[in-house]
DNA sequence: GCAATTTCCGAACACCGTGTCCGGTATCGT
DNA sequence: ACGATACCGGACACGGTGTTCGGAAATTGC
């Protein structure tokens, strides 16, 4: 018994409807019957495949995630054996301008954003797999990879829409890499040794 | 004509109230009428004053602003001339556990958390002036510091609560001014320059 | 093709939270 | 004390959510 036809089209419609509005507005303001009404479905039926708004995004993610570690993999297995996912995701976010909006948008974003950044440390977590990390944590060192990259994404678009792809990148390597000047970090680190020590001693 | 007591005493009942909430039970789920019940305050009053949930949370981290703006100035102003407010961070959070879980909360975290960083990033901004950025857009490192210091915090609380504040600040530390190692990186900025040139040339 | 099964529709419904309005009352400033 | 102003609280319309159910339509397996 195959699976019915009728339930993988009503999902994929339900989907693409999703994503169709998440290019057109916030998140927060899409509401039910809106995916309801792009996507030609029963508010019944609607309900049938999925609990709420949020669950139809977490499973929609779920296939983005599959589908990103699926590229990985056919990558890794390639001759070319090479693959950087941050330049290469530099290089294609300006084509999805909407997407971009979506997620740097006022309100909605904020769970927009959340739900996108658990699918990137998912699929960082499968990558990294059990090799070393530096003496430092790993799950600090998956997120603080996913928070940077997202960070500098979003600088990016919102104060240099501008800049080539290759300079955000280059941006993004230095402060994951290499880290800020420390005194240009005073302001939230301190001024210098001398200090601390006058701090913890009293 | 002076300000009116009644005015303040109603917006201060309504701030704590709203605190009070957010140490109880996720943001996203505190209702009006909740915060209503637990200032003791009409509801038409409370729409003379605010806007809606989401305004009095805005105003109530202005308020918040102000006050770490205010402590740094004195701070500064000070004889000991030091300064250290990740240090200062670290040491104290642990004392507002249900915060802290507020925080990291599943849904109404998300939402939370955006309004924190926006007043973190506006205190920063205001405590950086006009100095160098290390030849980094100022605004990128401004991001990147409340980004990395909210991470290592989240991570923290979640995977290492007993931890000591020291040993958390320590880690950010290193994260924030020495970055990661190349090879810890590898899954997301891609292998080595062999590869990244591959890529860019086909 | 046909029959049995499964899914879909769509309309109705109760529920809850939001934001507004208004007359009466209490409290404030001077 | 008096005028102004803020508060109360109940009522209201509105909109979105999630559920239910009988009948129609599509799909599968044979």
């Amino acid at each position: 018994m195959a699976i019915d036809r009728r339930v993988v089209r009503t999902r994929t419609a339900l989907y693409d409807a999703l994503v169709a509005l998440i290019r057109a507005k916030d998140y927060e303001a899409i509401t039910v019957d809106d995916i309801l009404d792009e996507a030609n479905v029963g508010r019944s039926t609607f309900y049938a495949h999925f609990t709420s708004k949020d669950d139809l995004l977490q499973r929609s993610l779920e296939r983005l995630r599959d589908l990103l570690v699926g590229v990985r993999q056919g990558a890794l297995d390639g001759v070319e054996g090479g693959w950087d996912p941050a330049r290469a995701l530099f290089e294609h976010v300006g084509e999805y301008a909407d997407v971009q909006a979506a997620l740097a948008g006022g309100h909605g974003g904020a769970v927009l954003r959340e739900a996108v950044d658990k699918v990137l440390a998912d699929v960082l977590r499968q990558t990294m797999g059990a090799g070393p990390a530096g003496g430092l944590p790993r799950e600090l060192v998956i997120q603080h990879m996913v928070a940077t990259f997202n960070t500098t994404l979003r600088w990016w678009r919102e104060h240099r829409p501008a800049m080539a792809p290759a300079e955000a990148d280059a941006l993004f390597r230095q402060l994951l890499l290499r880290g800020l000047p420390a005194d240009v970090a005073t302001p939230f680190i301190g001024a210098d040794e001398r200090v601390v020590k006058s701090l913890s001693g009293a």
